[in-house]
DNA sequence: GCATAGATAGACAGACCTGTCTTACTACCG
DNA sequence: CGGTAGTAAGACAGGTCTGTCTATCTATGC
């Protein structure tokens, strides 16, 4: 039985809802077409997500989900804290050459909607806020909280703005000069290695 | 007399599609609501700009246009090549404080529109590369080319990511990490001061 | 067998979108 | 004074948006 759950569906819709934001902007994507992609009954959404503002911050969460999810994996295979930083570069630069590589989808959020009190603002702001804690972590091996905060704030800075110049059309560039950089903070720092 | 000249109308539509642009975004902001703010005819709109893209790519030009100048008058009251660059972390540190900072524009545009094709993307992509051009140029004083070229990719990735933060709330850390993180990396290539 | 819960297809409301068109008014120039 | 170009105000078309509702079908549990 290849049927799908009644659960299914609901990760189904996400999926796909994910899959035309990234692609098409959050604005730009009509619950029409999202059903329609999804094959879906209108009702069918409506009964899992009261409102599309709902679906999106389901969405958010998913991706940011699936991201950390990834980048936990990865670092079971690192042992220095530079290793650590330097795997999380390494999956930015695969995703900037992946084949449906379309920007950062909690970067567009923040730019669509602009009210920090907006719930789709919120989830996107705690996805960033996630990824500099975590690189705050792995710093703090190193160095004092104060310079860990600053450095991971920066090296988080490198990774948006690589995102923004791959999506111009760069990506090789992107990823090699954010990586120099932040060897360069790094070194100028905490002395690795 | 005070009344508008004809060109004034031009130029007044395009001030006040920018600050609604800036504040709710490209597809969130109707034609009417333009109109209605900006307490001109749609007939008038529609004379000036054939369709809201070409509104939308001339909002840019002149928000690029401006951004522009007040750097070429800036750079003016700096002597090498530390102090330029500083001078434009500067000018971002102000705006990041100023009332109506909403983020940058540009940067919302590439989000708003994915399509590289997209006149509102080429807008958006030619500030990023004009300013990365700007930076690239100051730093050939004092570097080779290629390692010029790197260094202002650093540097715009930097100004981007600190947008970014600034806009989810933190602009005094974001900006003063930034230009941390700057300094080091002029530090550890052209060798400054 | 039968009740219940979920899914389907699609009509529908009410609002909003871009862009066109009409009619009347105003200001300037010769 | 007369002609012209720009503007005002708003109706309008045709489409899209989110969200609600109904009526029918299907699958599962008891």
């Amino acid at each position: 039985m290849t049927e799908p759950t009644r659960t299914d569906k609901r990760r189904h819709i996400v999926e796909t809802a994910y899959a035309l934001f990234k692609r098409l902007g959050f604005h730009a994507t009509g619950i029409d077409r999202i059903i329609a992609e999804a094959d879906v009954a209108k009702m069918t959404m409506y009964r899992h997500f009261p409102s599309k503002d709902d679906l999106m911050v389901e969405v958010l969460a998913y991706r940011a989900g699936r991201f950390e999810r990834q980048l936990d994996r990865l670092a079971e295979q690192a042992a220095t804290p530079e290793q650590k930083i330097g795997i999380i570069f390494d999956w930015y630069g695969r995703w900037f050459h992946s084949a449906d590589f379309h920007g950062c989808l909690f970067a567009h959020a923040l730019a669509e909607f602009g009210d920090p009190a907006h719930p789709v603002f919120q989830a996107a702001a705690r996805q960033k806020n996630d990824l500099k804690r975590r690189m705050r972590m792995i710093l703090e091996e190193r160095m004092p909280a104060d310079e860990a905060d600053s450095t991971s704030a920066a090296l988080l800075m490198l990774i948006e703005g690589a995102t923004l110049m791959a999506r111009m059309g760069q990506p090789d560039l992107a990823i090699r000069d954010a990586r120099k950089a932040a060897m360069a903070i790094l070194a100028a720092r905490g002395r690795p290695q």
